[in-house]
DNA sequence: TATTGTTATACTCTATAACTATA
DNA sequence: TATAGTTATAGAGTATAACAATA
């Protein structure tokens, strides 16, 4: 049996019922991990703002990627990004224009450019990091570990299945 | 203890290793969310274009809006997506364009539009809803009904807990 | 005065295609 | 020839500010 949907659009037809009927849309799992993603992109962006930071989820997982792996080119960020390497150059622009990170002419290969933070740029990801935990500790505020865990270990199926086309 | 991450960036410096260190990164729940969705929205275009079909997750989100909540305005539609009104006015033109919907004047209220499908958007959408199921059904495909139920739950706690600020 | 929808404008993210320099 | 990075270009999503019509 189907839980009791919107009784009806309400009454007078004045000014609208506030909420409105979503249908089947609160039972995909696609609306709502966006639904999701959504607000969890808006407290990121709300954290560092109250931080006097600006930074996107994609500009920190770019910078841990270059930390972790210095000297990586353009081509295998992009990769490991999902985007394509004409995507990059702009984003590299603005964090290099920052000086948070620096492109070097590799010395094997005249083609790519070694990527590696700068000094500052290793300073602020530290307090990016810092920021980061304070954020995902927000978003997980109503879960326990475990289902922190869990849920982390779901999405990591659903992103495998989805994958397989 | 910490778990063993990347021994080493391996050997030969020659052509990269192939797998990247990424740190901190996949124990981050809104990075693991975003990868997820990304997937998903992948997923969702490959299941529509392979049915010929063009259309993105908002645009769904926003027929189905429409089709159980015949007459609204912009503004509720708007305020229901969680974008600006004028971020909307292009989208509608769009559906518009493609005879999924119109825009009517309202009797009531002279500065509103009443949004309604029309019988060619309504028909498409019954289209629509059926390739989003094939969609939502290989998204899933790795899951338990029941831990699909619980994602959705835990996704749902991530994004009130997010809400929160 | 306040609200609704529109327009103008501006960013960012995304891609494809063509160019360059190197390999 | 093939690859790496860049540029030019275009489309979609997002926003703010200002405007006209209506309440």
């Amino acid at each position: 049996m189907d839980r009791p949907l919107a009784k009806s659009l309400a009454g007078t037809s004045t000014t609208s019922s506030k909420v409105l009927d979503r249908g089947i849309l609160p039972t995909l799992l696609g609306y709502m991990l966006r639904r999701a993603q959504s607000a969890v992109f808006a407290d990121f962006a709300a954290t560092f703002q109250g931080a006097g930071a600006s930074l996107t989820p994609g500009e920190f997982g770019l910078l841990v990627l270059v930390a972790r792996n210095t000297g990586l080119s353009q081509m295998a960020l992009a990769r490991a990004l999902g985007i394509d390497r004409s995507t990059l150059v702009p984003i590299l622009d603005r964090l290099q224009a920052r000086d948070l990170l620096v492109r070097r002419r590799s010395p094997t290969d005249g083609r790519t450019h070694a990527l590696e933070l700068t000094p500052a740029g290793a300073k602020e990801l530290a307090r990016f990091t810092t920021l980061v935990r304070v954020h995902e500790k927000r978003i997980a505020s109503r879960l326990s570990t475990a289902e922190t865990q869990m849920l982390i270990g779901l999405l990591e199926k659903v992103r495998a299945g989805a994958r397989s086309l």
